[in-house]
DNA sequence: ACTATTTGAGACATTAGTGTCTCATGTTGG
DNA sequence: CCAACATGAGACACTAATGTCTCAAATAGT
């Protein structure tokens, strides 16, 4: 992860981790090569400070959820009724779906990445308890379930303002009404 | 895709085309070696038919598409209701998603496969619009958004009898309840 | 049982990517 | 301005996978 000998300049570092999420978010599979030219930089200077290329995306990872984490406790308070918590973390979301979709690839096996999805997962879990509470989801609803709709709520409601067919306000308020009463009725 | 001089043998095809869908899905990555060894086939075998590991997910992706489907075909009938024809669909499509889930991965670019993924959106676009038609989804809500939302319901819905905690028969009604009523009430 | 041909096993060349190293060049901080 | 040090470019060894080929052995059809 650092380097010993090498200390890595702060431009340096910024573009190769921002190129290095740009690029990984079109292509998963694109090369260490790749990914130092996308970032101007040397093939070397990137393996001077990312010693593997599970080096370095478990640093990108770990800073794309530590972001996403952090938009989401700015937009949100404890006290919040649950509905305006789950409106307000897709609000905060949405517009980072271009930089985190890479995620989705199977880099579970990271210590240190697993960690984070760990917070996010018991983040959710606290949120679907308070929703059943207060009546906006039915008891009877397994909560795994309830988290994974959350979850590809998220991703539709991304993939939507990329798609160019919602803003991202309408999205947000499409995937609250989507969970919470369905599709069937018009929104009054 | 097809021998010139050698034909495949009935056993061998059948082989290595079970253990090619059912080791990808393990891991998409995994490597050609890997799947002739789990299909009990040599690794010259493999090549003599399938020339290159494009042309294996190829035909494997057509024949998993065609599978669904064939399967989503024969529990459906015309003149069905379309609540109905999506309950039938889920049921259908539920106990396939062992098989047909590596297909998530990027192999979109390839023409007979992308062929088969129009067949099924058409196939949603209609029953999105039957939905639309009969008052089971309101007009206002984005076409594109409820077929994701039906592709979404599929995975959830398979992922949650894999996991063990619903059964075919709960996680279609959960998936059909989800997407009309919404999670806030409980079933009537 | 005979013949044709698929199959398995392994050798081989090729390619692509990874990670290391060196050295000349350029940048930075004092 | 100078010394230290990060960078870029390229050479290099190494690995893993792909795809081709050959030949002996198993198998199928007749």
């Amino acid at each position: 992860m650092s380097a010993k000998k090498h200390v890595i300049r702060p431009a340096t570092l910024e573009a190769i981790v921002e190129a290095a999420i740009r690029v990984l978010n079109a292509n998963a599979g694109v090369t260490m090569s790749e990914i130092a030219a996308q970032a101007g930089v040397g093939r070397a200077t990137l393996h001077r400070h990312f010693r593997t290329r599970d080096d370095l995306i478990s640093t990108i990872g770990v800073r794309c959820i530590e972001e996403m984490n952090a938009a989401v406790r700015a937009e949100t308070t404890e006290g919040q009724p649950a509905v305006d918590r789950l409106r307000a973390m897709f609000r905060a979301v949405i517009p980072l779906g271009d930089r985190y979709n890479f995620l989705g690839a199977d880099y579970t096996d990271d210590p240190t990445l697993s960690q984070g999805y760990g917070t996010q997962l018991r983040w959710a879990e606290t949120l679907v308890e308070d929703l059943k509470e207060q009546g906006d989801v039915a008891e009877d609803v397994p909560s795994p379930w309830v988290v994974t709709q959350i979850d590809q709520l998220v991703w539709s409601a991304w993939n939507a303002t990329a798609e160019g067919y919602l803003t991202a306000d309408e999205a947000t308020e499409l995937a609250v009404r989507t969970l919470v009463d369905g599709l069937r009725r018009e929104r009054p």
